[in-house]
This record gives C-alpha cells, structure tokens and sequence, in this order.
RNA sequence: GCGGGUGUAGCUCAGUCGGUUAGAGCGCUAGAUUGUGGAUCUAGAGGUCGGGGGUUCAAUUCCCCUCACUCGCCCCA
C-alpha cells in the first residue's frame, strides 16, 4: 500500500454525497415519525450469536459476509450485518413485552464482507422501520405504506416498482417447501449447480434463480397460493385490501420469497430497474417466528431495511442548504468585534460564514463560493462611523447599517 | 467466491504503434484591481501515468502479480 487508501468496499461520505444521504436519513426520519415511530439506536456489534441465529446458519450473510472477530476479552463479536437482529435483542435485553405494540426507527451504518458493486459496499447505511407486536394484517399494511410515503416524499415512489407476496403461516410454509422439495429433486438432473445447493440449503429461493434452465422447470413447479390454508388466505387478501384502499400499487409475485424458517406471511420489495444488479431498495417482511428464537417472549414482527446509497442515487437533489451571510472583518479592531457580531447574529438564527484569513477581495470570492447571500463588511471606516457595510451579493449594492441594526435589515433581504 | 471491463493532475479526460522536459478543460494559488465577489486576461503550483516485479539499450505504453473501482453471477439494502 504505497498510498494511504481507504478500506474495500467503504468510502467518504462528503460534499453533494453527504447532502443527499442527509436528506433521506432526514426525509425517511420525518416521514416515520409521522407514522408514530421511535427512534432507536441500537449497538453497531453483538455477539455473534445474535445474528447467526437469526438470520440462519445456513444463510450466505452468516456464513460467508460477516465482519466477525474475537475481541480483547476473547468474546465472539460481529459487526452488524442488518438491524433486526440488534432490535429484537434490544426489544428482549429491555423488557419491552410490557410496552408492546412498539414501533422503531433506526438509521447508520451495516457491515458485509460481499464483493463491492455499485450500491453494494462493504460498509454501507441503512434505514430501517420495525413493528413489534402486532399479530393483525393492520403492521403489514402500516409498515409497507410507511415505506412507499418515504419513497413518495424522495420523488422516487413512481420510478419504483412494489413486489409483493406472501409465504402464509408456518404450517402453509411447511407443506409448500415440502412440496418444492419433492417437485425440484424430481428435475435435479436439469437444475444449475447453484440450485442443487439450494435444493438442500434454501429451496425456496430456486423461485428465483435467474438461470434460464432453472427458470424453465421454475415454470411449472408448484406455488404457494395452492398450499395457503384458509387462514393465511383471509391475512394476505386483508393486506392486499388495505394497499388498494391506500391507492398502493403492487405487482404479486409469486416468486419473491424469504428462505429463513421464522418468516412467515408478507414478503415484499420496493424494487428499481435503475441501479442495475442492486434492485432492491426498500425490502422486507414478517417474522413472527424471530424473537421467540432469540430466546424472548413469542412476539410477532415486521419490518423493513432500506439502502440509503441506493436511495441517495435514486432521490433528487437534496434541498439547498439556507444561504450564509458572508461576515468580513478588516483589520484587528474589526476582527474582534466581528467575533462577537458574528456570535450574536448566528444565535439569531442567521448562517453566518467567517472566512478565517484573506484580504477583502479574497472574502468576497470566498463568500461567493459558499453562495452567500449577502456580506458584512466592517473596517476602520466603519468603526469609526459605527456603522457597517451590507453588500448584496445578488444584486450588487451596499449600504451603511447602523450595528444594532444589522439583524433586522438581513430579515428584509428579498431571497 | 466466479467471469468480464477500467485505473494518466484535486475532478472529467486526451496521449504515447516502447524513445529526450506527459497534455487539455475545470478547479486551485497569485497578479492586473495595496477596502469590494461573480466576468475577462496573465502567470504559477500540482503527476513516483494505482502499486510491485519481469522483458528491453529504453516501460506510463508490452507481460505477470497485486490493489482499487466497475458490469454480470452469487447474495442482498
């Protein structure tokens, strides 16, 4: 490593990058908060186990993408892969039982070894949404249509396709895997490699092989509607009832599935055909079957994570920041009653940008660069007039304002 | 983890069929304008041609390895 370089797959967040994450962390936040959901921030690493369980020994995330290591004191640490996990153990670690039904906001940072792609970093961000505690169709409806209002408040809603499907109850679960077991171990001479993999590990998932022989046999395998008992028939047309009241737009998918045992009913995905490979940017779906594994209290759940670089690409422009006002002292009198001024003015509520060095020229390009709206000038003139100079940037004039009356005339500066 | 593409200035990119001091635009610094920005003009700084090794009289250019980015697969947000 002759140059200092970052890590692979983790990049600097800066500038117009910066900008736009903020707005969708910012727009996302806004947007759950409405919808009457907490914040809650939960450890960036857990023990091992706790992500391991969850999302399954047998899952490619476990078993080939977590930042896992043994720390000082010898105990089995990783980075977290996704949010779920860390909140249900919150949820269990808190005694939250008592509170339920809970609904958590969460943002930052998530880990995994993958190789990097556009919109698929190592350490990439996530929002993400989670309902704890509700048994009824009610989260399913609430959680999506949460997760389709930030897209619509990110201009996006419309650029972005809604998949939806659902996996029934457990005992619909059970029957339909077997039967997919049966069906694809009579055509395993014709499936790829990768789904004979699948066959034993995740069988669900050969649904969604992009290989054109599996597809062919994929065709006629058997689907999950055919094995939805009645039950889970009624929770998954209530959903789908309350979508089309809200005006939701969705495409049944019969093939989008969860391969992990504790995922039972809804399944769904916000995809994008405008990030090539990387689709998918809000996904998710029940897990009643979760926290109970975890060890906590049988507690049905919900939820979804959403990519924020993928988001951030996809969103318009964030809003421009409010414009500065550029205060330029001149000389030593002028700089120390600028420190004050410029303290006051910016507890008014004002942006104000003090360059730290250059004469009044080199000020003014600078202040021209962070687009400010207008400056102050203040040098021995002034001081000794007690007045100080207001210089429009936009329209080019100046005039002389009295210093006790600087914070009244900016408010009168047409924006 | 598998298969392809690409790495030249802070940024976007030319270029060298292997040959003396590697270029442009934008940006940056300074001056024209010692207290007045945007526009213009002038000058300047900035590159171990991603890194290492090999072939060669000579490598930024050809070969190998490696690192990073990127496209697809896998997986997923």
């Amino acid at each position: 490593m002759a140059k200092i370089q970052s890590v692979r797959g983790t990049h600097d967040i800066v500038g117009e990058t910066a900008a736009r994450h903020g707005h969708v962390v910012a727009t996302a936040r806004d947007c759950a908060r409405r919808f009457g959901f907490g914040d809650i921030d939960v450890p960036i690493f857990e023990f091992t186990p706790v992500f391991a369980r969850t999302m399954g020994e047998g899952s490619d995330v476990v078993r080939k993408e977590m930042y896992s290591f043994t720390d000082r004191g010898g105990e089995d640490i990783t980075l977290r892969p996704e949010f779920t996990a860390g909140i249900c153990r919150a949820f269990i670690s808190n005694g939250m039982q008592q509170d339920l039904p809970l609904k958590f906001f969460a943002h930052g940072p998530a880990f995994r070894y993958e190789r990097p792609q556009k919109g698929r970093q190592r350490q990439f961000h996530q929002i993400d949404a989670e309902i704890l505690g509700v048994e009824g169709p009610g989260a399913d409806i609430e959680i999506i249509t949460l997760g389709a209002e930030i897209l619509h408040d990110l201009g996006i809603l419309d650029s972005c396709v809604l998949e939806l499907n659902t996996l029934g109850d457990p005992d619909s679960r059970k029957d339909y895997r077997d039967a997919l077991v049966t069906y694809f171990s009579d055509h395993k001479a014709r499936l790829s490699e990768d789904s004979i993999d699948r066959l034993r590990r995740n069988p669900l998932r050969i649904l969604d092989s992009k290989d054109e022989g599996d597809q062919k046999i994929v065709v006629d395998a058997p689907l999950m509607a055919e094995f939805l008992n009645p039950e889970s028939q009624d929770f998954f047309a209530a959903v789908c009832a309350g979508l089309d009241v809200l005006e939701i737009g969705y495409n049944l998918n019969p093939r989008l599935v969860r391969g992990l045992d504790y995922y039972t009913h809804t399944a769904f995905e916000f995809v994008t055909n405008a990030l090539g490979a990387q689709g998918a940017v809000i996904a998710g779906g029940r897990y009643d079957g979760l926290i109970k594994m975890l060890g906590g209290p049988p507690t049905p759940g919900i939820g979804w994570a959403g990519g924020i670089e993928r988001l951030a690409m996809l969103a318009a422009h964030a809003p421009e920041p409010d414009r500065p006002i550029a205060f330029v002292p001149m000389g030593e009198a002028a700089e120390k009653i600028a420190l004050k001024m410029c303290h006051g003015l910016r507890r008014d509520g004002f942006v104000v940008d003090m360059a730290f060095r250059g004469n009044l020229s080199r000020r003014l390009k600078r202040a021209n660069k962070v687009n400010a709206r207008a400056a102050l000038i203040l040098g021995d003139d002034e001081i000794a007039k007690g007045i100080i100079t207001l210089r429009d940037l936009d329209g080019g004039g100046q005039q002389d304002v009295a210093l006790d009356g600087v914070a009244a005339q900016l408010r009168l500066l047409p924006s």
